[in-house]
DNA sequence: CCCGTCACG
DNA sequence: ACGTACGTGACGGGA
């Protein structure tokens, strides 16, 4: 039987790869989808061929002989995007890893390395399958050759083989007329112009008449019709030219060894751990479940997981597990089920059953926390777990999904298969994979381990993260301490008056009916209100407001681009109040109401891990977005009462952000207009439109105040303009003229956007990072977006940090002084408390005292604080 | 489940 | 020429 040789078009595969999926990034932001879909049609490729030897040919960026015979020779060839092109040297690694033997010389194409080396494999005696998206290959093609070509069709890839007779059968002409075809045709994709009234039809007919270009040309008076004939004797030097760089070379001076894998000639083993370690690495779930389904580490870890329910045996446990590193998770359905507590040797369920009772769990682990003095208590999620732990900063303890969320707070979830995947290399089962809907008691305990375990595990190497990128100090001051913070505000929640909500609800129901009547009317039939779909048709097409298609879906309606179309009828007003007064009603009315507890209140999530800047977020519900701007929704606010004998006492920063931008910035004029404690924007105004301070209209405050906000968003004078509603050259000019004025802003902001595309990333003053992959994007959209994050980022980080760490200080100042009072909210800039009437003097103190004093800044901080019976009238 | 919309900083 | 402000979350509609 003959061996089998497989060669591959490197270049051509991968293109297509890339072309066929959609982007992919691992969670480092490496793109990988070309390297994915190169493998995929590789694995499939070897499995049909079974090849004794592989050889994988890729072009090298260097000028080759066609190049020097003809100039313009792919000089207008579309140039590979980023995303792409970093994508090849991982894959000639991977390749590397597996052993293969990977074919480049300068000087020449992949296509001539290829046509060489299937040349001399058939000379040798073996069977030559060539895969390759280039249909130019078809002409090296033999009864031992066989050239494979993928197709896609409607998303599934077919591969079309062509042996000689096969390219006769399609074509007419044999492969080597093949070149002859391809002379007359040109080749648009390498500049090459064919000639004109000639395509495929009428090349394939000439040549298959006259089997060469040089016989036809012999023949020129036969040719038909006449107008390839005209063409061809004008441009015979050119059609020869083209003839000798569309052949390939099959006699390049080539020495090529076997690959790596090659052994008693036959392919070896080209699953070796290198390639594993790069599955994990580009993160090839598939892949990994496919070929290195054995080797996963993931496997082992489920050995070490033990059941435990007989109390010596537990309390031997907890004996042993003192003062040393453990993972710890209970396990809560409906009641507390056990703990998860894993070791360096072991992770063990302990279930309570019998004399395990729920007290004697969180005692011992409480015990195995308070004496903890040199190692650490590793967990994915504290805040999760501290209903069953003293809800009190330690030092020992560690949240892996924080520190997680440090390193790289654009990953989606923080969860243990999450941490596994990307610090440990496993990949395992989620939460919702492993119980579903009814979960038997092993899966329970299985999930259990899984936290405990991992939490461990990654919680070790998260450590050794955490300094490497020098932000222990983030973590130790900042976050971990914030967690019990965030568990306090969340545990205290907020007292809503239930009727008066609904009374509120009601009364908007009213008007919305009314409202509702009156579109109806207007419109001349009844439609759906809510659905942007059926009010663009109300609006644009049987009304014929002007007004053209914006978003994919269709008209845009929103409120933007109606408030222009007021005046064109009457029922544009009508839909804008009804909008408004249907969000008040479903979103707030009617949301918040289904959130209020037993209690009294509403107990909202605040959420660490979440931003990319650092900012927490708040769910379940949004405490953070209740109306404040239109006065109707303001009144909301009269439903968050303090409990009685209580005040609401609220402190906002005073532009917080402009602040930090003025200090990371060290602009001297930012900074002294911040020393004259006038107002900043009218400042700005008089000095960015050059008039005297007493002389600013409030229309230029206006203008300055938006312009600072751009500055802070990252400016665009397009954004600007939308703004405040002047033209693109005007928005440009404040700009301009505001640059010239802050003069350290502009640098600094320059000097943010050349930082983060030299790293990869920026950094808050408290060094908070955020990576920015858009940056490396091949389009201009993206790439500008990374700009914009890039320069505020920092800005809105480092606000962020500042109000996270008076968060901590008011926070515990408050307990450690046994005050009544107690943080409720955060609102970014916003702390509320709710005081205690004979602690409000003091309350406000320290308020006040620990937000100005978080940061030290080269201007001050200042608050503006408020008390009152509500959270309307405190604000 | 995604989109458009809109509430907040 | 590209079509935009930065960061969130919740709702209703419509595939």
């Amino acid at each position: 039987m003959s061996r089998k040789m497989l060669l591959i078009d490197g270049n051509s595969i991968i293109n297509r790869a890339f072309y066929g999926l959609p982007d992919l990034t691992n969670s480092s932001g490496m793109h990988t989808n070309a390297v994915l879909g190169f493998l995929n049609i590789f694995f499939k490729i070897l499995d049909e061929e079974k090849p004794d030897n592989v050889y994988v040919a890729f072009d090298v960026k260097s000028p080759t002989f066609r190049h020097e015979m003809f100039k313009e020779y792919k000089g207008t060839r579309k140039p590979m995007p980023e995303e792409l092109r970093e994508q090849l040297p991982l894959l000639k690694e991977v390749l590397h890893a597996m052993g293969i033997c990977i074919v480049e010389r300068a000087g020449y194409e992949a296509d001539d390395i290829l046509g060489t080396l299937a040349r001399q494999g058939e000379e040798n005696g073996f069977e030559v399958a060539l895969l390759s998206g280039d249909r130019d290959l078809l002409q090296i093609a033999t009864d031992k050759i066989k050239i494979r070509i993928p197709k896609t069709h409607k998303g599934t890839t077919e591969i079309f083989d062509y042996y000689a007779k096969d390219v006769e059968a399609e074509y007419q002409v044999t492969p080597i007329q093949f070149i002859d075809m391809k002379a007359l045709m040109g080749d648009t994709s390498d500049n090459i112009p064919g000639l004109p009234g000639v395509g495929p039809k009428t090349a394939g007919k000439i040549i298959a008449e006259y089997k060469s270009i040089e016989n036809a040309y012999d023949n020129l008076e036969n040719i038909t019709p006449n107008k390839a004939k005209e063409a061809f004797r004008d441009n015979y030097e050119l059609v020869k030219l083209c003839k000798v760089l569309a052949t390939i070379k099959t006699d390049c001076e080539l020495e090529v060894g076997e690959s790596d894998s090659f052994e008693n000639g036959k392919l070896g083993d080209i699953f070796t751990k290198e390639l594993y370690d790069y599955f994990i690495k580009l993160e090839f779930k598939s892949l990994i479940n496919k070929y290195f389904a054995d080797a996963k580490p993931e496997n082992s870890l489920k050995d070490t997981f033990r059941r435990i329910s007989d109390w010596a045996e537990a309390d031997a446990f907890f004996g042993k597990a003192a003062n040393k590193a453990v993972g710890v998770f209970f396990l809560k359905e409906g009641e507390l089920k056990g703990v998860a507590i894993a070791t360096d040797k072991e992770t063990v369920y302990i279930e309570t059953v019998g004399f395990i009772t729920e007290e004697y769990l969180k005692g011992a682990v409480d015990e195995l926390r308070t004496a903890m003095t040199t190692d650490k208590i590793y967990c994915v999620d504290i805040k999760s777990q501290l209903p069953y732990w003293k809800p009190e900063r330690k030092i020992s303890d560690f949240d892996a999904g924080i520190a997680a969320y440090i390193i790289n707070p654009l990953e989606g979830s923080y969860e243990y298969d999450e941490l596994a995947r990307d610090y440990l290399g496993m990949t395992l089962p989620s939460k919702k994979e492993l119980l579903g809907n009814n979960a038997s008691e092993e899966a329970l305990m299985e999930y259990a381990c899984y936290q405990a375990s991992v939490a461990l595990l990654s919680g070790k190497v998260l450590r050794s993260r955490l300094a490497e990128e020098d932000a222990v100090w983030l973590y130790e001051e900042i976050e971990l301490p914030l967690l019990y913070t965030l568990y306090n505000m969340e545990a205290e929640g907020i007292r809503v008056e239930r009727e008066a909500l609904k009374e509120y609800g009601d009364k908007l129901s009213v008007r919305i009916n009314e409202l509702e009547k009156e579109i109806y009317a207007l419109a001349g039939e009844e439609f759906n209100i809510n659905s942007p779909k059926q009010l663009g048709e109300i609006l644009f097409e049987k009304l014929k407001l002007s007004g053209g298609k914006k978003t994919k879906s269709g008209y845009s309606t929103a409120a933007d681009v109606l408030e222009k179309l007021a005046g064109e009828h009457a029922i544009v007003n009508a839909v804008l109040e009804y909008r408004q007064l249907a969000k008040l009603k479903s979103t707030y009315a009617d949301g918040l109401a289904v959130f209020i507890s037993e209690d009294g209140r509403i107990h909202g999530k605040f959420n660490q891990t979440i931003t990319a800047t650092g900012r927490i977020s708040s769910t379940e519900p949004n405490l953070q977005n209740i109306p404040v701007r239109m006065e109707l929704g303001r009144r909301i606010r009269k439903v968050f009462v303090p409990r009685e004998d209580y005040v609401f006492v609220d402190a906002d920063y005073s532009q917080i952000e402009l602040r930090v931008l003025a200090h990371m910035s060290q602009d001297a004029n930012l900074i002294a207009a911040y020393k004259q404690d006038e107002d900043i924007h009218k400042i700005t105004a008089s000095q960015v439109f050059h008039i005297p301070f007493d002389e600013v209209t409030p229309e230029q405050r206006r203008s300055a105040k938006a312009v600072n906000f751009g500055i802070v968003y990252g400016i665009s004078s397009f954004g600007l303009s939308q703004d405040i509603g002047v033209s693109r050259k005007e928005a440009t000019e404040y700009i301009e003229r505001y640059f010239e004025v802050y003069p350290g802003i502009k640098k600094y902001l320059d000097f943010l956007v050349d930082s983060a595309k030299e790293n990869g990333y920026v950094k808050t003053l408290f060094g908070r990072k955020r990576p920015i992959p858009e940056l490396k994007s091949s389009n201009f959209m993206q790439r500008s977006f990374g700009e914009r994050i890039a320069m505020n980022s920092p800005i809105q980080g480092t606000a962020a940090d500042i109000i996270k760490i008076a968060m901590i200080r008011v926070d515990e100042r408050l307990r450690k002084d046994n005050y009544k009072s107690r943080l409720l909210l955060q609102v970014h800039d916003e702390l509320l408390i709710e005081a205690y009437k004979p602690e409000v003097d003091e309350v406000c103190a320290i308020l006040k005292e620990e937000m100005e004093r978080a940061a030290e800044l080269s201007v001050d901080l200042c608050v503006d604080m408020n008390i009152g019976n509500d959270w309307f009238e405190a604000k």
